[in-house]
RNA sequence: CGCGGGGUGGAGCAGUCUGGAAGCUCGUCGGGCUCAUAACCCGAAGGUCGUAGGUUCAAAUCCUACUCCCGCUACCA
């Protein structure tokens, strides 16, 4: 296979702080699509990830687990290195930012920096709240003088810090970034990072602190620690041994600057702005291309512990297999727009695209082959014109993933392969070969047919190996030949005529049940539930614990922080318009034999009759019951009391007394109305 | 007037730069087929392209105003 060159690819590197949910494997999977669709296609591919370590967070986050920052990163690195491996991922290099290479050469790049005037020592302003140990900006505390994480009063205070004087080199950004239109993608981003940031005046970047200690220290000034970004981000040098005295590795020399940068859209300022700068700094070469990918949200919302609809690759391997995760999680992706990933999409997507078009696909062509050949596929030549169309679409796909490839459009590239196993099935049709199979005079042209069958599924499958590589391992396997290398695309029939393929095909893709994921889902979901109330408990009691005296606030939060629980804040339309009413009929109603407060009602709604369990045999007894209107919720999840299952809730009133009363409707109108 | 992105049939998206019969995948309905994992193939229904106005022979696409949603707003990793 031809060489076309080096090809060096990095994602961005994880924060240790706890574990990675599916939107954050989803990069990772990404890369590692990319980086063996290059393989493939004839690049000589470096690949590289990792896991960022330090900071204030994960030392405090340490300390309330009981351990050291060393043993607390090196448990999350352990679980970040896992789950890339659950997924296949074939990175080179996994880096961590307390490797001792990594550190070394962060603080010869620090103080080189500085003994060439780049950094300079000087004083970090802000709003400093001593409860949480932090600088908040102006903004952030938004006009008042209480901390916005634990409420308590903020003050202005200054830290000495060491800062990189980003205005010099501005302009030579700005240069760059304007004569180079590929360098941030998707290109809406660069109007983002231009306005906001470079054309109003870059202020300068704090690169050292003095409040923690787990960081790389400044080797000439003991009291400060490299500070973040210029820590993290020079991972992608350090990692294939870059030197700042010059003494640079072959791997660098031939792998830097890096083809592509592929991050989140939340820090392309870091990766577009400081990174370059920093690059410009040290006399480096800048990447070529940094592509901040959105985000895959649950529903329409951010994933986030405390809403309890995190999402991670481990449970959905689980459920649907490594394949069929990555091949979600690309193909769902946007190119621009956030994605969304819900179960019952995955179970949708697993069971139409995987299951029915391509694993089918493959069974049914094996099938027949064992069925009428025995197993032999054989290219007897019997052509039809049918045949022609068939190829031209075969043989053009790799152009065509090639395209979408190079812009980095890899749901569209998925898109472009599944349209040819479509045609494959379409081929099936168009041939019918069972209907050949019944006349002895074809048998030579149902030969061909199902050679032709066998040889597209081998070449898309080709292509598809990068984004599912077990399954399509499992193809050649199941076609006793081996998966082709991209340069050989363009031709149809290289499939040795007369390979014997396996006699008993294997199911790639089992469609799924929907209803079974979905009780597989809620046993996770409330694994996770009891996992989270764990959690929180334990950092309550560690929080209680390290307190003393006063009573510290809880550290900043990592996600957003949950619901006002204790009253009920305002809600949208929106919000209103998810619940629906109607009015229910009351056709018969018992109490319920193990408890003293329910009656169980049969609501009749419309067209159909629901048993609904309601707490107020106190109140009403069943024969005053039956026959009234009432106003029921129709959409609330099932639940089961006393053993019997619940299918809505009838509405009432309760005075302060804790009297209830039925919810009924002024005049009479239908059962099944819908209130609104 | 801080910056940016978005609002397209039931769901998820493309199309907008470079106006010219509203498209893809899924779901629904009808038909065909039976090699296959109740799979596959064909067809149909369903959208005033957020709202209002403007430019034009022609607007989802350009312009103006309004509205709703989502990010970012600088050291948080």
């Amino acid at each position: 296979m031809q060489n076309k060159g080096k090809y060096y690819i990095t994602t961005a590197i994880a924060y240790t702080s706890g574990k990675p949910h599916i939107g954050n494997s989803y990069e990772i999977v990404l890369a590692d699509a990319i980086a063996r669709y290059k393989r493939a296609d004839g690049y000589d591919v470096h690949f590289q990830t990792g896991s960022d370590e330090h900071g204030q967070k994960i030392e405090q986050r340490a300390h309330r687990a009981g351990m050291t920052p060393r043993q607390f990163v090196d448990r999350n690195a352990a679980e970040i290195k896992r789950l890339w491996d659950l997924m296949d991922t074939s990175y080179d290099r996994f880096i961590r930012t307390t490797d001792e290479d990594h550190e070394k050469q962060v603080q010869k790049i620090f103080r080189r920096l500085y003994e060439q005037g780049d950094i300079y020592k000087g004083y970090y302003e802000g709003l400093y709240c001593t409860e949480c140990e932090a600088f908040y900006t102006a903004s952030q505390v938004s006009g008042g003088d209480t901390c916005p994480v634990c409420g308590s009063k903020v003050h202005p205070a200054r830290e000495e810090a060491y800062f990189f004087k980003m205005k010099k080199y501005a302009d030579r950004l700005i240069e760059h970034i304007n004569t180079h239109p590929e360098f941030i993608q998707p290109v809406s981003r660069k109007n983002e990072m231009m306005n906001n940031f470079l054309l109003p005046g870059l202020q300068d970047l704090c690169v050292s602190r003095t409040s923690f200690k787990w960081g790389i220290p400044v080797d000439f000034d003991p009291g400060h620690v490299v500070y973040v970004w210029l820590d993290a981000l020079t991972n992608y040098i350090t990692g294939i041994g870059y030197d700042a005295d010059g003494h640079s590795s072959d791997l660098y020399k031939k792998n830097w600057p890096a083809d592509l940068h592929l991050i989140g859209k939340d820090i392309i300022r870091f990766h577009t702005i400081y990174w370059p700068i920093f690059l410009m700094a040290l006399g480096e070469p800048l990447p070529k291309q940094v592509f901040g990918h959105p985000w895959l949200l649950q529903g329409g919302e951010k994933m986030s512990k405390t809403k309890g609809n995190v999402i991670y690759a481990d449970d959905l391997v689980d459920i649907f297999g490594v394949d069929a995760t990555r091949y979600f999680v690309v193909h769902e992706m946007p190119y621009e727009n956030d994605g969304v990933i819900t179960w019952e999409l995955v179970a949708e997507r697993v069971n139409t695209d995987l299951a029915n078009t391509f694993g089918n696909l493959v069974n049914r062509t094996l099938s027949m082959t064992n069925k009428y050949f025995g197993g032999i596929v054989e290219d007897r030549g019997a052509a039809e014109p049918v045949d022609e169309d068939l190829k031209a679409v075969v043989t053009a796909a790799y152009d065509k993933v090639e395209g979408k490839m190079d812009e980095l459009r890899a749901a569209d590239a998925l898109t472009e392969i599944f349209s040819v196993y479509k045609r494959l099935n379409k081929y099936i049709d168009e041939t019918e070969p069972w209907i050949l199979a019944r006349d002895p005079e074809k048998k030579d042209r149902l030969a061909t047919v199902l050679y032709n069958l066998s040889e597209g599924i081998l070449m898309a499958t080709s292509l598809a190996a990068p984004f599912m590589p077990r399954s399509a391992a499992k193809v050649a396997e199941m076609f006793r030949t081996d998966l082709r290398d991209f340069d050989t695309l363009g031709t149809f029939g290289l499939y040795p005529s007369g390979t014997k393929v396996t006699e008993k095909p294997e199911i790639l893709f089992a469609r799924l049940d929907k209803k079974e994921v979905m009780a597989k889902v809620e046993v996770i979901m409330e694994k996770q539930r009891a996992t989270a109330a764990a959690e929180a408990a334990a950092d309550a009691a560690a929080e209680a614990a390290a307190a003393g005296a006063p009573a510290r606030k809880a550290a900043p939060a990592e996600e957003a922080p949950a619901e006002p629980s204790g009253e009920k804040g305002l809600v949208t339309i929106d919000d209103f318009a998810r619940l629906t009413f109607r009015v229910g009929e009351i056709v018969a109603c018992e109490k319920v034999k193990k408890s003293k407060k329910l009656l169980c009602s049969q609501v009749k709604i419309g067209e159909e009759t629901r048993q609904i369990l309601s707490g107020i045999a106190k109140f009403y007894t069943p024969e005053e019951m039956v026959g009234k209107k009432v106003m029921v919720i129709t959409n609330l999840k099932p639940a089961k009391l006393a053993g019997m299952e619940s299918q809505g809730m009838i509405l009432c009133a309760e005075d302060a007394e804790g009297r209830v009363v039925l919810m009924t409707p002024e005049k009479d109108v239908p059962a099944g109305s819908e209130i609104c």
